[in-house]
DNA sequence: ATTACAACGTA
DNA sequence: CGTACGTTGTAATG
């Protein structure tokens, strides 16, 4: 016999407040402040839930109000439940939306609740033969169980539901699903305020139902319920009476939705996109969207135009279509300073669009192909082009012409986004959706297919991927046009693009020799300080579980509690040192060492398990990560390696120059960031300590503590450093004390006392909060935006962490502005002079150069020239040069 | 197998 | 209770 189908009804309202109670608030909101953890939970579990059971039909039910014919009967029906808090509100009528999107019915119906309604319609369901399942967090549902209706009940948060089958039922409740309002007449509900028989709990109240075959013979033979429980249940008859009438659900309410009105439609795709724009709902998309039926692609928007080009094909093909802005999709591997292409995707302005396998290309096709990509006049525009530059040099290529990089577009428009995933740029700026068929990429848009792909289905993705790549940079430069970046895209981001590419593929060299040794040396260090800590403790503990460490510190040593973490106490080296000064207890100096030496090994380790086959270690430089502007470096990560400590520093003594150069240099700007600030700010007091051309920190002392510059003592000199280096970070009296271990006053006190004789300082900082509070972002020298929506959050700690990264982000991202300029010009300079020394690295102040034979000279001039003159400011831009043997010498 | 956290390296 | 990052190992999740 056919089943009519499978009905999944919910109770909205049990299921969101679930939600929100189960979702921290404060980590579920969008950026214009609205609230969604209800929302979210309560689409996630739906997600959940529509994947789990495949429901043929569908219907949620919400509560009209509080009101109900209960509280008419019974005003304290519900009274002490409290009141939902503000954060909730609103969050309801987004449920609906959602499920407007998703073509959902929902009903509501004045006077009675959605447990009614759900009775109902799951009364008249299971009539018809539906299988029913019923999500809600009201146990009054439980007397709806029977064979055909199953409850889903939230045990923990939204996404563990259990299975209230009848056997379910009566294991958990002592009592068949019939009789569980029975019992909950007698035991009472107190989050429905119905008070039960005081001394009778759920055991008592299912032997009774048992021995007496239901409520309805047990109050008939009250006389007969045995003890004290007894005695009260008689004094109680009547409450028992009123919960039962009250806690029985209305099966056959008249509402306007028919079960068969309830079967699942086809969602509105555009809607759905818009609304979780909206509430920026990442993840529940994808989820949402996997749970799609694979639908043709060019239902997602985009039409699949193109010709597969087989050898021979080529050269004609581009000189017909990609005369004008041609978008290139490249599909292959790359990463680690070099990479492989695989095939091409083109899509021209005329609509066309074609896909050649490189494999395939015959030496005709090779050698036009090559002139096409190099040839500037032949515009492209391409969605992570890094990538594919690296790709092409392994082909012998050279990519140039990029006028347009959606992916570096898309992050000067919105800095602080985690990814830039093509196919989420075309929902946004499109609104189309090519997820279905270009899902398989990574972030930098490089295709990640695997082996078994189908040709065709890497083609068609690829094509596809071409002409988004074509749509959108219509959207994205009208956009950049709008805002007033043009010229960062073009003449900052686009140009270091290219630079970065090449310093990525150059690499820098190790010296592998150095690197194992000191890796033998920490490693020795490591074993030694682990063994010492375990003798003095008299057993083995893992030193790199701050967990077990709580135990071994806190529980073991007992020592006084530290600074508090998420889980337990902290262990981190500050905390570590402060218990030794107090404790004075061997293990943890024998921790602390293990700590330093395991850090450094580990870093050694990394280094050289990222040497290439070449000596030489190539990092990947990420343009789309900081939100102020700055580069990061992954795979290794060379912007972290230690200077700090000497043990540390002789990690950098392992980076040399390679075969063919004589030596490294290092060129840094010198306090970049406070100089950004005496120019943004035009504070008179540090322009001049800058102009006078002496050691800065020393000549603030004088101008601050108003002594000669002579006088300045060590101590005087160390509190205004933190302060100046602390003045760009939004540091606080309390910051400040703790880092010179003064007191909060003495800290206070210093502030007022710079803020005293460097006023536009002050003034500076506060007016660009001010502004951004007001326009909503802050703005580098050049531009480059921040958008800050926390600045008018309610929430304090969120408010003050925007207020920080307000302050920070222009003198930060102006800093990353001038050395990106910098680079651009030293690496134009070093082409224009015909040097052959090279930029390495770029580590946010400075950059590493490999010197040629005899280019010392001239290279320093030519970096002092060009990053001295990267910006015009009101003071100068200060630049330290060194050369030597390593990074290490070169450092000094 | 993936995710979160604590810890710590740099500017 | 100072900004911006990336990496690591452990522990807690699925």
């Amino acid at each position: 016999m056919d089943i009519p189908g499978k009905l999944l009804l919910i109770d909205g309202h049990s299921v969101a407040y679930r939600a929100f109670f189960a979702l921290p608030v404060d980590n579920f909101s969008t950026s214009t402040g609205q609230h969604t953890n209800a929302v979210f939970g309560f689409t996630s579990m739906l997600i959940n839930v529509l994947r789990e059971e495949r429901p043929t039909h569908l219907a949620v039910a919400f509560d009209v109000a509080r009101e109900s014919f209960r509280t008419e009967q019974y005003p304290e029906y519900k009274a002490t439940r409290a009141k939902s808090p503000d954060e909730f509100k609103g969050q309801v009528q987004l449920i609906k939306q959602v499920l407007d999107s998703l073509n959902i019915a929902h009903v509501e119906k004045p006077g009675y609740e959605a447990d009614d309604i759900i009775a109902t319609l799951s009364t008249q369901a299971a009539a018809d033969g539906f299988d029913v399942f019923i999500v809600t967090g009201d146990r009054d549902a439980m007397q709806l169980v029977n064979e055909r209706v199953t409850v889903l009940y939230p045990r923990k948060g939204v996404s563990d539901l259990a299975r209230m089958t009848p056997d379910a039922v009566t294991e958990k409740y002592l009592v068949a699903p019939v009789r569980y309002p029975e019992l909950a007449a007698l035991v009472g509900e107190t989050s429905d305020n119905l008070p039960g028989v005081p001394g009778v709990g759920p055991k008592t109240a299912a032997k009774w139902l048992t021995q007496f075959d239901g409520l309805e013979n047990l109050i008939a033979r009250a006389e007969q319920a045995p003890g004290k429980a007894g005695e009260s249940f008689r004094a109680h008859l009547d409450d028992v009476v009123r919960n039962r009438r009250l806690n029985a659900l209305v099966r056959d309410l008249d509402i306007d939705l028919t079960v068969e009105a309830t079967v699942r439609r086809d969602w509105d795709r555009e809607l759905v996109h818009t609304l979780f724009d909206a509430l920026e709902f990442r993840v529940l998309r994808e989820r949402l969207l996997e749970l799609a039926p694979a639908e043709p692609v060019k239902t997602g928007g985009f039409e699949v135009a193109g010709a597969r080009l087989v050898a021979g094909e080529l050269p004609a093909w581009l000189d017909a279509h990609a005369v004008e802005a041609t978008a290139v999709d490249f599909v292959g591997t790359w990463g680690s300073g070099t990479g492989d292409i695989t095939g091409i995707a083109f899509a021209t302005s005329d609509g066309a669009g074609a896909y050649v396998d490189t494999a395939e290309l015959s030496v005709a096709d090779d050698q036009a192909l090559a002139k096409w990509l190099t040839d500037p006049s032949h515009p492209k525009i391409v969605h992570g082009a890094k990538g594919a530059m690296l790709g092409c040099w392994a082909r012998g290529w050279e990519l140039s012409g990029v006028e347009l990089d959606t992916l570096l577009a898309a992050y000067l428009l919105r800095p602080d986004q985690r990814t830039y995933d093509l196919a989420d740029l075309a929902l946004r700026y499109l609104h189309r959706d090519l997820s279905a068929a270009a899902m398989v990429t990574d972030d930098d848009g490089q295709g990640a297919f695997s082996f078994d792909d189908e040709p065709d289905e890497v083609a068609d993705s690829a094509l596809l991927r071409a002409r988004a790549v074509f749509d959108l940079s219509g959207a994205i430069a009208d956009e950049l046009e709008e805002r007033g970046a043009v010229s960062l895209l073009r003449e900052v981001e686009l140009p270091l693009q290219g630079q970065l590419a090449g310093m990525e593929r150059v690499g820098i060299c190790v010296d592998v020799d150095r690197l194992e040794r000191l890796r033998d040396d920490f490693d020795r260090a490591v074993v030694g300080a682990q063994q010492a800590a375990w003798d003095v403790l008299g057993h083995e503990v893992n030193l790199g579980s701050p967990k077990q460490l709580q135990g071994v510190l806190f529980d073991e040593l007992d020592m006084p509690k530290t600074r508090r973490t998420k889980s337990g106490y902290t262990t981190d080296a500050e905390a570590l040192e402060s218990l030794f000064a107090r404790t004075a207890h061997p293990f943890l100096e024998h921790l602390l060492e293990h700590r330093d030496a395991i850090r450094l090994r580990q870093t050694v380790d990394g280094l050289l398990a990222a040497v290439a086959s070449d000596g030489r270690v190539h990092t990947t430089y990420v343009q789309t990560i900081a939100a102020t502007g700055r580069l990061s470096s992954t795979d290794p990560n060379l912007q972290n390696i230690p200077i700090r400590t000497s043990l540390g520093r002789q990690i950098r003594s392992a980076f040399v120059p390679g075969d063919g150069f004589e030596s490294l240099m290092s060129a840094d700007y010198s306090q970049i960031e406070m100089r950004i600030m005496a120019h943004a700010s035009g504070d008179e007091g540090l322009i001049e300590a800058f102009a006078s051309g002496r050691d800065f920190h020393g000549e603030m002392a004088s101008l601050v503590f108003g002594v000669e510059p002579e006088d300045v003592t060590g101590e005087m000199r160390a509190r205004i450093k933190a302060m100046n280096y602390g003045l760009a970070y939004g540091l606080s009296a309390f910051g400040l004390s703790n880092q010179l271990k003064i007191s909060v006053g003495e800290a206070k006190a210093l502030m007022e006392d710079y803020f005293a004789r460097v006023g536009g300082v002050h003034d500076y900082l506060a007016g660009i909060v001010e502004q951004a509070r007001k326009v909503g972002y802050t703005e580098t020298m050049l531009g480059r935006r921040r958008y800050l929506p926390d600045l008018t959050s309610s929430n304090r700690q969120r408010r003050e962490m925007a207020e920080r990264a307000a302050l920070n982000s222009p003198i930060q991202g102006s800093a990353a502005d001038v050395i990106k300029v910098a680079m651009i010009n030293v690496g134009a300079a070093l082409e224009r002079e015909g040097l052959h020394s090279r930029v390495l690295l770029q580590v946010h102040d400075e950059l590493v150069f490999e010197v040629a034979p005899g280019e010392q000279d001239r290279l320093g001039a030519l970096v002092e020239t060009e990053m001295g003159g990267a910006m015009a400011l009101k003071v100068p831009l200060s630049v330290s040069v060194g050369v030597g043997p390593n990074w290490e010498s070169a450092a000094h």
